[in-house]
DNA sequence: AGGTAAATTTGACGCATGTCAAAGAATGCA
DNA sequence: TGCATTCTTTGACATGCGTCAAATTTACCT
């Protein structure tokens, strides 16, 4: 629960490029280390924070996976997003002072702790971060427009079909394959963030596997032909 | 079209407080001033900028009503936000330096063009105005995540009375009535934001109106019952 | 390893919302 | 002012997805 005092270098991170801005100095570099307090283990099913609590720091995803979630009074609940490795979570606490959601770890994961103010700070002096910073939170602006446009305007098979994409697109750009991943998401956390049952959910994989467009085993999913997916996100007009 | 080359003061604007940080000093302020290069009217139905065009500048409303909304290639469009007096547009183009939505006037509007690298430049200088900017950046990503939760998880009813109440609210912020409202946009351009037709935005209006909640005038709404619009949005749980 | 809980799949059925259509009202432009 | 266009409302009908239920598989915990 409480985080690690462990003093660790951005400079020798292999996350970096995916975090922090690129073309610094050694002297800029070393800065950045400093800002990195500690690192923090969360454990499957622990939250990194809690909506109410107070906004200190935004965190850099290590090792892991994560689900954001929101919730009102009455008990419904929506998840946001799902973070992996090099993303940045904790955006929605700057405003308030207050996080206003939940982060959740899917499975057992390490995040590094950068206190909001030293970043604050630190892009006063260097440029780069600063812009950085900006960067990060104008694509998360961005990517949330994209949610909502599949929200507001997709049936099932378009949701799904734009999930599975968007989900190996981002595994490839780790180093995973193009074609296969594990999710580490329940049927229900996935129709959370695409606005369906978990029944739905679960049917419209099974459509997929009957089309032969996936292989679905449990968790583990094999994209067989890449091209229906896009297909049914962006149907081809013709001519 | 082009930008009317009007020099302003933020210093004596009275939509000062909503779009810029307070308790700044003379001096500082006088460095705002100098950051609003121009203002820009934009006509009914024109765009402030469109997908695709290069990024350069934020956008402060200083009177008028915009939309924002994206685009998929085969058409889809889904509205992302109604925007007032005193926000923030244009946020969207930061992360790739070039705008992602269009933000279009639904009445005659004006602006204040603010160059982003000015911005950027006097943050750095500026601590409150450096904290304000990462404010205004969080308070629409959190923004969005409540859209997500109504389209995700609401229906008809409950997706018109929040939005609505929504409406009302930033409009009483701005001095307006918190009871009596004019829809600047069409019905079509309601469900597009709130993920339904417009013949089941017209319905939920007759619907809302015959359980007198509301009065509806074509554009012109009345809420006779604020609670009942609450209610459904936050369905109290009976004890 | 074994028992319990959680997750997943599939079926049957119902309903909220979409689709199509038409008429009326309001708005804008010449 | 008058005509054309856009917007809005309402009805009838269709359908995609939700709901409820049950069986099966998998995961978790001691």
């Amino acid at each position: 629960m409480t985080p690690q005092a462990i003093k660790v270098a951005c400079s020798n991170c292999n996350m970096r490029e995916l975090c922090m801005p690129v073309g610094l100095n050694d002297i800029e570099l070393q800065k950045i280390d400093d800002l990195i307090g500690t690192r923090r283990k969360v454990k499957r099913n622990e939250t990194l924070f809690r909506n109410g609590e107070k906004f200190v720091s935004l965190y850099a995803i290590r090792t892991g996976f994560f689900k954001t979630c929101v919730a009102t009074e009455d008990g419904r609940d929506q998840v946001t997003g799902f973070q992996m490795a090099g993303e940045i979570m904790g955006l929605d606490g700057i405003v308030n002072d207050h996080h206003s959601c939940d982060a959740v770890a899917l499975e057992d994961a390490e995040v590094c702790v950068m206190p909001f103010e030293k970043i604050e700070e630190l892009s006063r002096e260097v440029t780069s971060l600063q812009h950085h910073i900006h960067k990060i939170m104008s694509r998360e602006i961005v990517r949330e427009h994209g949610v909502m446009l599949l929200l507001g305007s997709m049936r099932a098979e378009e949701r799904l079909a734009a999930f599975l994409l968007n989900l190996v697109q981002r595994l490839h750009a780790r180093g995973f394959s193009q074609s296969e991943l594990i999710l580490r998401m329940t049927r229900e956390e996935i129709g959370s963030y695409l606005g369906m049952k978990l029944e739905t959910v679960s049917r419209t994989f099974s459509k997929f596997v009957e089309e032969g467009i996936v292989e679905v085993k449990q968790r583990h999913v094999r994209i067989l032909d890449t091209s229906a997916l896009q297909n049914l996100v962006n149907p081809q007009v013709c001519h």
